[in-house]
RNA sequence: GCUAAGGUAGGGUAGCUGGACAUCCUAUAGGACUGUGGAUCCUUUGACCCGGGUUCGAGUCCCGGCCUUGGCCCCA
């Protein structure tokens, strides 16, 4: 037998019913906040990612040569096709643009819990705006957006300012390992790193700076910086909307491309593959050979999201099962008709089963009414609808029968 | 890329100090039952991850691969 590849998954209709619930929510967020859905290609040119990340990336992503000879990879991210979606197709639109994407993704890694080789991403951006208020506006759609999936989560957020003031002596490369050991929260490395680059001395200030529990005392470290007041605002804002958080200046994440705030959320029941969103302010168009623009984004980790959340119950909508004998068929669809144009899931036996047979199918199948439409029903014009959680049933018209289904009176 | 544990019907399992048709539960399909059977009973379908090796004989032991699940690395 075929296996699936690795690191890809099969989800069937009970699970689907699940994924989708919890991204029809999301989406319902995102459109509160004022932002459209997006959607880019499943592969570009390989050089979009390699300009955005490097030429290091290659080896985990999926890519190849097309029969053209084009170097393309599939998508192992979403952020860098929508500024390039951007660059070649918006930058005159009025701004602020504001984005979301729901779509999957591919990285070349090994499996794990929580990480897979295809899995799904649920991101924003905000483009165009360069203050406190887009700043908090997109952090607080990030928040927003966990919430409403009911997932368990810390949200962290720093700047990459105050750790950029403190490391502006040291060269390009010295900085990467100490910010790298900065995000880890590894003092251990952090004092090792420090000493080996003969910087000693940034040791204390630096972890008093990542352990800061208030921006006074990330001033205190600092003293004042030019960005002090859109951070403190930037907070403020937050505080406004009652958004619990954490503060932490040691989250460097990628580095390259991010300029300003950064902000990730973790779930605690995840192991080791916990971060369930990450975003930031950064500036990417340039790269693509756009006009410079500042932007603001995240995205989250959907399937993570979805493992967190372990078993969830959507509500589900009433589905009638229509029992018919060989006789009736022609009454039982224009009763499914009925049902069906009122908005209502119907299903009907296909298998030539007998009633008694057909009945205890749609019980075990869930379905919450089953319409009965035997011989007699067919020769009076009626259905009789029994309520399959009470064991209740009732002869009526067809019309009352979909009335009772669409108005839930069970 | 490194590392640990694992892989027996669709799901869950027993067998795993080598030995005859591989156990049980659940599920599928059909019937008992021709209009109210989520039950019960009967029947059916269905598996040793793949390939080598050792052996008279391998689900069981050995090697390699594939895949799964953790952890490391990475995390755009």
């Amino acid at each position: 037998m075929l296996q699936k590849p690795r690191g890809t998954r099969d989800f069937l209709p009970a699970e689907m019913a699940q994924r989708r619930y919890i991204e029809r929510r999301m989406r319902t967020v995102a459109r509160s906040f004022g932002y459209g859905e997006v959607q880019t290609p499943m592969f570009e040119e390989l050089e979009l990612f390699t300009l955005k990340s490097g030429e290091g990336i290659i080896g985990e992503m999926y890519a190849f040569e097309d029969k053209g000879g084009r170097k393309i990879a599939l998508r192992p991210e979403i952020t860098a096709a929508v500024v390039r979606a951007y660059v070649n197709e918006a930058q005159v639109a009025p701004k602020p643009l504001r984005w979301f994407y729901f779509a999957e993704c591919f990285r070349y890694e090994r499996p794990q819990k929580g990480r897979y080789r295809q899995f799904w991403q649920f991101g924003c951006e905000l483009i165009g705006a360069d203050s406190a208020a887009a700043d908090a506006e997109v952090i607080a759609l990030a928040y927003e957006l966990l919430k409403s999936s009911g997932v368990r989560f810390i949200l962290k957020i720093g700047h990459l300012a105050p750790m950029k003031h403190m490391l502006a002596g040291l060269d390009a490369v010295e900085q990467k390992k100490v910010m790298a050991a900065l995000d880890k929260r590894d003092t251990d490395l952090l004092e090792t790193t420090l000493a080996a680059i003969g910087h000693p001395d940034l040791f204390e200030p630096l972890v008093r700076l990542i352990t800061a529990a208030t921006l006074n005392e990330v001033w205190d470290v600092t003293g004042d910086i030019p960005e002090k007041e859109r951070i403190e605002e930037t907070f403020r804002y937050l505080a406004a909307q009652n958004i619990p958080f954490v503060q932490n200046f040691g989250i460097a994440r990628g580095l390259d491309y991010y300029t300003g705030m950064v902000f990730e959320a973790f779930a605690d029941n995840l192991g080791a593959e916990n971060q369930i969103l990450g975003g930031g302010v950064y500036r990417l168009a340039h790269l693509f050979g756009g006009k410079d623009v500042p932007s603001c984004g995240f995205a989250i980790g959907f399937d993570r999201v979805m493992v967190s959340l372990g078993e969830i119950v959507p509500e589900a909508a009433p589905v009638v099962a229509v029992v018919a004998t060989p006789g009736t068929r022609a009454a039982a669809y224009a009763a499914a008709a009925a049902f069906r144009a009122a908005g209502i899931t119907v299903v009907m036996d296909v298998m030539d089963r007998s009633f008694g047979a057909q009945l205890s199918s749609a019980l075990k199948s869930g379905a919450s009414y089953a319409a009965l439409i035997g011989e007699k029903e067919a020769a009076a014009g009626t259905v009789t609808l029994k309520n399959l959680a009470q064991a209740a049933q009732k002869e009526m018209n067809l019309t009352d029968a979909v009335d009772e289904v669409a108005n839930g009176s069970c």
